[in-house]
RNA sequence: GGGCUCGUGGUCUAGUGGCUAUGACAACACCCUUACACGGUGUAGGUCGCAGGUUCGACUCCUGCCGGGCCCACCA
């Protein structure tokens, strides 16, 4: 072995012998029982994150153990690419803009740009030891996953589970097109709350609101019903100023008596509450505000104007007409789009829709029926189904993403589903096989150009993995296990859950297991603007990818953990200290055989303890812990086996004559097994360092080429009165050490022992072990003491 | 505003209804012991977020509050 261990050589090297050697290959013809995966495919963005690795480092440690207790690992690699996400990295990457190119030039110029961003990209997996199978490959905008993305889409609407009706979207009136919620962000905006004059039966009725140039679109009044001040109004109508409108006044108890005057106009669509009573009470639609956020025709002289050009004209109107009382600065946090900054508007288009808003007690069902890692990750689960309002709205105005399989008759909007023996299919590109509507008799199509969102394929990942592998499909799916962090449990998780219970009344996988967040040092969430952030592969080029997975695996499952440099340095002195101990273990080594002697007393005490430890880190990895494996096995390496065993033992090689004939071989027996069972034990987590010494040494005398695929230790060696005897060894050898140190002496430093009389009774069988260790000259009974030598 | 979760020596972290509360890093002292000074042996350092309650007894259970995280909702 050589002196140091250098992990930039080293890691490099392993990770090319894995790929070389197809250590992680998933074997489709092999009889031992499959575990599977359905690994998160990441959202390709530049660059992996430090939340990435923590959370795949996690997956890995467990996906790594299951491999050693010989499961065939089904452990796939795919990257999310379709959607918002990665057109903002596009136009980023490529300065281009969207909404401003001919639609089929973007999509190509995303196709184009993926293929060269791709396998960078991926590389950041591989570097940090993810043990995926990566020619078990997908992205979520290929062939195959369209294909299984539109057949869903089909096979959910013969079912009756889609529909397509007009609905409010969220809408940027600036970059025209809908946005989902995650593209909007909180954005705090100076405004007026404006008292505004309503009149019922010429009484005035004053009515704050921010957006007087909704007026227009008013359409019900609302007070809470409990407020006695507006109970006099129940039923009459009040006029909307400006506008010769009557609307409703009614009471409901989404109006909050304190904020304005405590009574509230609705419009369509002001904001969400505004929708929620448009459906509650059945009122009309009136829209006041066109996609490009103009005012419509409704408005009267006010058509065409912007929305902020109406509202000043309104306030000046109302103030002319002596309809404004007053005008009252604040500041509020409203929705904009992320991008432009610009107020978000909802705008009613038709949209396509997941019918299961009548599922809520069974998806209740189908969760709790998940094992949870941890388990209190599924009350979030719990409490997003209770707190569901809306079917899935599945439909995104956007550009690239996977298309709708479907047509519509120009003339009676009759629906038109591609054949499915034709996926995957463009409507806008590819026509639909039949020529006449079956309808009307119309021979003229119109493509749907709307996408599906992107939960609509991600949520299919188990599938379409599973699917990657025809024959195998059943043994594949439903799978073992679904690992991901606790910030998509809302989305993915669920309605993955969501698509495998609808298409095939089963749940996708057995196990969860849900990783928490990476927060910087003053625990504070990382993000760009803070410039907070901390890059893994600074990590890795600064302590390797074994220290980086070893501060992974130091805080509990599902728990957030705030990124600290300095726990770095722990996995590096790790590595150091695994590296330096084998190479002493290995130096003592080179005459041994393989031969199991009889064994002495010290050495069982060694294996007894080696055989609980293995014991609870089997117990604790089947219950997807890794942190107590982890720290237990340090702890049981450093100063078990390094500090007290190896110390103890040394004298066996320099003198052995002072002992038995068989004391040599029992050491150098105990050496080895305790040693490769430890870097077993270590290697889920740290998988270069280990491998780096499994192939320096043991694996010319094991069986398997690679540690990874070795088997999962099983040692069961109990020896009680070994134990007993090594216990009290350890403790009178802590007890030498202690006084050299006050005595300022050097461990070397010879004493004087003195052993009381059941002391020596019990450590008769191993006082030359004892003399040795405490470089004691002379072991005398009597009561206990410890003296210099004069 | 709601849900879940976390809050333990300077820093990070383990832990249990009841022995002197775990370990790591940092600090300090001593020791160059033929694997490792990126080491070894020790020492010091905590009213276990705050305020109540249950209990013979709580860091551990309950309630409220404060602070962090994630998700959701609100934003007239």
């Amino acid at each position: 072995m050589q002196e140091n261990y250098d992990f930039k050589i080293s890691e490099q090297k392993i990770q090319q012998f894995w790929e070389k050697n197809k250590i992680y290959k998933f074997d489709p013809k092999s009889k031992k029982p499959i575990f599977s995966i359905d690994t998160p495919p990441p959202t390709v963005s530049g660059k992996m994150h430090l939340g990435h690795a923590f959370s795949y480092a996690q997956q890995d440690f467990i996906v790594r153990y299951y491999r050693m207790q010989q499961k065939n690992i089904f452990y796939p690699f795919g990257t999310d690419d379709n959607g918002l996400a990665t057109e903002r990295l596009i136009e980023n990457l490529k300065n281009v803009k969207a909404s401003q190119m001919d639609r089929q030039d973007f999509i190509n110029l995303c196709l184009k740009t993926l293929e060269n961003v791709r396998p960078k990209y991926i590389e950041d997996w591989k570097r940090i030891g993810t043990s995926c199978d990566f020619s078990i490959y997908y992205t979520t905008i290929d062939k195959h996953c369209q294909k299984i993305s539109q057949k869903s889409f089909i096979d959910l609407y013969k079912i009756n589970r889609e529909y397509r009706k007009n609905a409010p979207a969220m809408w940027c009136p600036e970059c025209q097109t809908g946005i989902s919620q995650q593209e909007c962000k909180d954005k705090e905006i100076a405004s007026y709350f404006n008292d505004i004059v309503f009149k019922v039966d010429n009484e005035d009725l004053i009515i704050s609101t921010t957006r007087p140039e909704l007026l227009p679109a008013c359409v019900a009044i609302f007070y809470h019903p409990s407020d006695d001040r507006y109970k006099k109004y129940n039923g009459k109508k009040a006029k909307v100023p400006l506008f010769n409108l009557y609307v409703p006044i009614m009471p409901d108890t989404r109006a909050d008596p304190n904020k304005g005057t405590g009574i509230v106009m609705c419009c369509t669509f002001g904001d969400q509450t505004d929708m929620e009573w448009q459906r509650a009470y059945n009122l009309p639609i009136r829209n006041a505000i066109t996609k490009d956020g103009k005012m419509t025709s409704l408005t009267g002289k006010y058509e065409g104007m912007s929305i902020k050009q109406a509202r000043k004209e309104i306030i000046e109107d109302l103030k002319n007409e002596n309809l404004l009382i007053s005008q009252k600065p604040i500041t509020h946090i409203v929705n904009v789009h992320e991008r432009c900054g610009t107020e978000i508007e909802f705008v009613e288009s038709k949209q396509w829709f997941i019918k299961y808003l009548d599922l809520k007690k069974d998806m209740l069902k189908w969760g709790k029926k998940l094992n949870w890692n941890p388990k209190h990750m599924f009350s979030r689960y719990e409490h997003w189904v209770n707190g569901l309002q809306w079917d899935w709205l599945i439909s995104r105005q956007r550009f690239f993403g996977i298309p709708f399989p479907v047509w519509y008759c120009s003339k009676c909007e009759y629906i038109i589903l591609a054949d499915e023996k034709d996926l995957p299919i463009d409507p806008i590109k590819d026509k639909p096989k039949i020529k006449k509507c079956p309808k009307c008799g119309n021979s003229e199509f119109i493509p749907e150009k709307d996408v599906l969102d992107t939960w609509t394929t991600s949520s299919l990942t188990p599938q379409i993995a599973a699917s990657l592998f025809p024959n195998l499909y059943k043994k594949l799916y439903p799978m073992n296990l679904r690992p991901q962090a606790h910030d998509i449990i809302t989305f993915w998780l669920f309605t993955t859950v969501v698509k495998s219970q609808l298409h095939n009344k089963i749940n996708p996988w057995q196990d969860v297991m849900i990783s928490g967040f990476v927060l910087d040092p003053e625990r504070k969430k990382m993000s760009k603007s803070k410039g907070n952030v901390i890059e893994p592969q600074d990590i890795t080029n600064e302590y390797g990818s074994d220290a980086l997975r070893f501060w992974a695996a130091g805080s509990k499952l599902g728990e957030d953990l705030p990124y600290q440099e300095k726990d770095l340095v722990s996995g590096k002195k790790m590595i150091i200290k695994l590296w330096n101990a084998s190479k002493f273990s290995i130096s003592h080594l080179q005459d041994y055989k393989g031969n199991k002697p009889k064994l002495e007393i010290l050495d069982l005490w060694m294996l007894t303890k080696l055989s609980k430890l293995i014991k609870n880190s089997t117990n604790s990895f089947n219950n997807y812990d890794f942190f107590k494996p982890k720290t237990e096995t340090e702890n049981f390496f450093w100063h078990i086996f390094c500090d007290n065993y190896l110390e103890i033992v040394k004298d066996r090689f320099y003198n052995p004559n002072n002992y038995n004939k068989n004391a040599k071989l029992s050491a150098q027996y105990t050496i080895y097994t305790t040693l490769l069972n430890i870097l077993k034990l270590v290697a889920p987590i740290m998988p270069f360092i280990t491998e780096e010494i499994y192939q320096d040494y043991f694996v010319k005398y094991e069986k398997q080429k690679s540690i990874h695929i070795s088997e999962w230790p099983n040692l069961k060696i109990e020896n009680k009165k070994a134990e007993k005897i090594g216990d009290l060894f350890i403790e009178i050898l802590t007890k030498v050490r202690q006084f050299k140190t006050q005595k300022q002496k050097s461990l070397k430093e010879e004493v004087i022992l003195t052993l009381d009389k059941k002391q020596m009774q019990i450590l008769k069988p191993v006082l030359q072990d004892l003399k040795a260790a405490t470089k004691a000259k002379e072991i005398k009974i009597g009561n206990f003491n410890i003296e210099l030598c004069l």
